[in-house]
DNA sequence: AGGCATGCTGAGAGCAGCTTGAGAGTGTGC
DNA sequence: GCACACTCTCAAGCTGCTCTCAGCATGCCT
């Protein structure tokens, strides 16, 4: 779990560092509002612990920032309670959590997990065609319940005839898309490796999900074969 | 419905049992943290009421050494708001209610019957993957009820990969988020540690919790292996 | 039917990617 | 300050993936 600690008073963020560290976090630091947020901004971090009070851009101008860029990494913000930020305004700006100092560390361990737990992945949806899945996340085809393992550019190829299942695909496309190098190649690759996937998807099933199209190319049947 | 109530405040503790008693519930008293752990480990309780601040053992070292004896039992805690603990804290390491003090009384009571109600089996956060279970809290791992000791970066290493269980992650993923390092890294070290979790978590049981995508990344089975 | 174009497939070389053991360096507890 | 555990680097070795090549099969046209 990565985390990005943006916080201007130089010993309290060491001290952070090095605790959450202790507690099997990877810590980054930034030291004030600007460049926390470019870091921020890489999409590096699974949480972002973020004091208000931030030279050159305060906290709450960063996570504004942050959500106007569609970014939602889970944000806990630091505040001194001296009246004039408050916790409102923290979460009003778009921050999922708020602590003010000083405040316990195990309280903001704990609130970073509680952050981290809900922080849950949304996975993309899975590409299918008939009885034939393809999820993208996991690499891994099945047709029915047959789980089927492919290899790295087998798995490629068809998941780019799938994105594109019913239309007939050439092989300068495939080798453009799936092979990165267009011209030069030699088409006969593409060839080889339908053939391999026919075997795998297609043979131990009786089924034909990849129709040669003679003169132009492949084409994916959208009904799996 | 029987009820154990740890709490160093003896009169406090004689109020409340006083109390719960004219409610029909069977009430034990214990006044510091190890006997309290020692009673509740018997199993004989429906619930628990919990002090934070407590001689011996805190209330926080009590939940924990409970939950990591896989106790499930309804925990209610109770503490003063001093700052040095609070709610999320207790939540995080298990605990399944919390009330800050001073709490009015009919509160405590509503709160204990929603908690019998829910009954013992309402876990806490804990990541699964079939019966391999690993609790971030308590930093422990099993596998069903074997529990396997792992090093801090082993443990790092598996917490991500469950938490993004039937996902491929690559190993820059992986040295992002364990490791404290992205780009100039060797992204050997993450193979080195997938092996010797391998060997931890996999090759004792015959199991293969640990997929190798090749080319991409590994995956974490969501079935366990 | 014959001839040509197009597509398929088996074999095998080369090598990237993965695993593993050994060991150095570092930190931590007794 | 010694022993042990943990982390990480390095390099050797293996696995199996990728791609090329050449020969064969199939389809299409005259």
């Amino acid at each position: 779990m990565r985390l990005l600690v943006v916080e201007d008073e130089v010993r309290l963020a060491r001290a952070l560092q090095k605790g959450l560290r202790s507690e099997g976090f990877a810590v980054d630091l930034s030291h004030d509002g600007a460049s926390g947020l470019e870091s921020a901004r890489s999409g590096h971090y699974d949480a972002i612990v973020l004091d208000v009070m931030l030279p050159r851009l305060s906290g709450y101008e960063v996570v504004r920032a942050l959500r106007r860029d569609r970014n939602w990494v889970p944000v806990l913000m630091l505040s001194a309670k001296d009246g004039e930020y408050d916790e409102a305004d923290g979460l009003d700006v778009g921050a999922d959590d708020y602590l003010t100092k000083p405040f316990s560390y195990v309280v903001l361990v704990a609130r970073l997990r509680a952050l981290l737990r809900r922080g849950a992945p949304k996975r993309p949806a899975v590409l299918a065609a008939g009885d034939l899945v393809l999820d993208p996340a996991a690499k891994q085809v099945a047709r029915g319940d047959t789980p089927i393992p492919l290899t790295a550019r087998e798995f490629s190829l068809l998941e780019y005839l799938m994105r594109r299942s019913g239309e007939v695909v050439s092989r300068f496309d495939l080798l453009e898309h799936v092979w990165d190098a267009y011209g030069a190649s030699d088409a006969n690759v593409v060839e080889v490796y339908v053939g391999y996937l026919r075997r795998k998807i297609d043979t131990p099933f009786g089924r034909a999900a990849v129709t040669t199209v003679r003169g132009v190319g492949y084409r994916l049947e959208a009904d799996g074969g």
